[in-house]
DNA sequence: TCCCAGGGAGGAT
DNA sequence: ATCCTCCATGGG
């Protein structure tokens, strides 16, 4: 039978909603899907292909996981890999409750408006670095059905296959150095346009060396902003994306479309405000709750229909 | 048919 | 610094 294992309310800092969570669009990793109940998912997790889903049994207030790794019944025990992985990818150490109370001395911040319609929703974080920079950058003007269809046809089409032992066949997502050998158009077979030539070039980046997404763990938000946005088709936006779903670096607050009109309403008494400005606001204003103060003014203005 | 999507590059002021 | 146009594709 497939092999079982569990997230108890003790391990998860704070209120969970994962349905909201794993619905929000965020553009890290969007291969989640809804099946009979659970959510499933397909990563390559300490280098192998593995197919698991994931269900909330416990209430938002005291979440409890349900994991069944569906990918090899007579494999050895993935369990404990499996479950440090969704604490990961569900960022359940992020202690939510310390964000709800972290602006109660303040007089009273808007952001707190948004916590209770939105209580339980987290930032996701991805699991392949370079999964996450292409993935950012299929996101640049595009919509988010299209941008999450053209990933998981690079996936499907280019990635490695595993077979399952149910007969199935599963892709994990390919290397730097394969979609650094593809031609623009092979890529946009993916319906990725002419985002093509801007992944092909930085997936040589990275094979060649010359973009270490690895070391940008270790750099600082700045730093590691700078050498992003010294990629062909990476501005401001994709980066901070990236910063956030990829590397985790939470003070970055990715400002789009969306976030620059809301964050010019609720706080600029809609006066002209660049991007920049914007983003630059949220990062001094909210420090490291910079990324979760996006994710939730986002949902919230579009949930209220605000802007 | 038309419009636009969780931006960015290249150009002109 | 700030503003402008174009970018290619698929959904609505």
């Amino acid at each position: 039978m497939y092999e079982e294992t569990e997230i108890p309310c003790e391990k998860i800092l704070g209120p969970l909603d994962l349905e909201a969570t794993l619905m929000s669009g965020q553009t890290s990793e969007p291969r989640w899907e809804f099946e009979n109940g659970y959510y499933s998912d397909v990563e390559e997790i300490t280098g192998r292909a593995v197919k698991y889903r994931v269900g909330q049994v416990g209430t938002r207030e005291e979440p409890h996981l349900r994991i069944t790794i569906t990918s090899e019944e007579d494999a050895p025990s993935l369990a404990a890999d499996v479950t440090d992985h969704v604490m990961k990818v569900l960022t359940l150490n992020d202690d939510l409750n310390a964000f709800y109370g972290a602006f109660d001395d303040w007089k009273v911040d808007i952001i707190t408006r948004t916590f209770e319609p939105l209580r339980g929703l987290r930032l996701m974080r991805g699991n392949n670095l370079f999964e996450s920079l292409i993935s950012s950058i299929s996101s640049q003007h595009n919509s988010i059905v299209l941008w999450v269809k053209s990933v998981r046809m690079i996936r499907d089409i280019h990635g490695p296959a595993a077979r399952l032992s149910d007969g199935s066949t599963i892709h994990t997502f390919p290397k730097p150095e394969t979609l650094a050998s593809l031609t623009e158009r092979d890529l946009e077979k993916t319906g990725v346009a002419y985002r093509a030539k801007y992944m092909i070039e930085a997936a040589r980046r990275v094979r060649d060396g010359q973009l270490d997404l690895t070391a940008l763990r270790r750099a600082d938000y700045e730093k590691a902003r700078d050498s992003l946005m010294e990629l062909p088709g990476i501005g401001p936006k994709v980066a901070d994306c990236f910063l956030l779903y990829g590397l985790g670096k939470t003070e970055a607050a990715p400002v789009d479309i969306w976030i620059h009109r809301i964050v010019r309403k609720l706080y600029f008494h809609n006066a002209r405000v660049s991007t920049e400005k914007v983003a630059k606001f949220l990062r001094e204003r909210y420090g490291p709750w910079a990324g979760y103060v996006q994710l939730y003014l986002y949902h919230y203005a579009r949930k209220t229909r605000l802007v």
